[in-house]
DNA sequence: TGCACGATGAAC
DNA sequence: TTCATCGTGCAC
């Protein structure tokens, strides 16, 4: 499989967000491949976002967000989730992409709907957190033949507390897949 | 040093 | 609608 490179990225938030969708998230934990493919996702534009917790500007939290692009920004939710996040841009600019739902491929076990259950299925926790994404154990890859799809941009979940940036259309899910999350 | 709260999910 | 559960960021 092409492991995505550091150039795609480095690039324009709301296009990698978009680009993700389809593209197949690896993790090999234990010997075992895990492989999903990514239905949605949400973008996080960088401090000026307020919804975006690098909004709380450059923190021991948000550092892997101020880092070089193409790394796991994961943290922990609520005292017991894990959310996994690809950062974007070039370094300073402390964008990311939020991974929010998979479609099982390969040895993916329980639901994958939402950004928790997708850690919890892929076994991501905090360990990952700042992992290079061109590694050979955490990784995502470009299908060979990638089906055609309609993308479906929506609001992103969760963040009302951010004002008038909690309006912006900044969830991108692939139209009528499945395994998109609810609510 | 204390405290309110969250990019969630599951139960009621 | 409520709750589990704890790291963070900020107030004091």
């Amino acid at each position: 499989m092409r492991k995505l490179p550091r150039a795609f990225y480095d690039r324009d938030t709301v296009t990698v967000a978009r680009e993700l969708l389809g593209t197949l998230l690896v993790h090999v934990c234990e010997g075992v491949q895990r492989v999903g493919r990514i239905v949605e996702v949400e973008a996080y534009l960088g401090p000026h976002d307020l919804a975006a917790h690098s909004s709380k500007g450059l923190t021991p939290r948000t550092r892997v967000m101020f880092g070089p692009p193409g790394h796991a920004y994961v943290y922990m939710i609520y005292g017991m989730h894990f959310c996994m996040n690809v950062v974007t841009e070039h370094q300073g600019h402390a964008s990311a992409v939020l991974l929010r739902a998979l479609e099982p491929v390969h040895h993916v076990q329980g639901a994958t709907r939402g950004p928790a259950l997708l850690c919890k299925a892929m076994g991501i926790d905090r360990r990952m957190n700042g992992h290079d994404l061109l590694s050979d154990e955490l990784y995502i890859g470009a299908p060979r033949t990638p089906p055609p799809i309609r993308i479906v941009p929506a609001r992103r979940i969760g963040v009302d507390y951010a004002g008038r940036w909690a309006q912006r259309l900044l969830r991108f899910y692939i139209k009528d897949n499945p395994f998109v999350s609810q609510r």
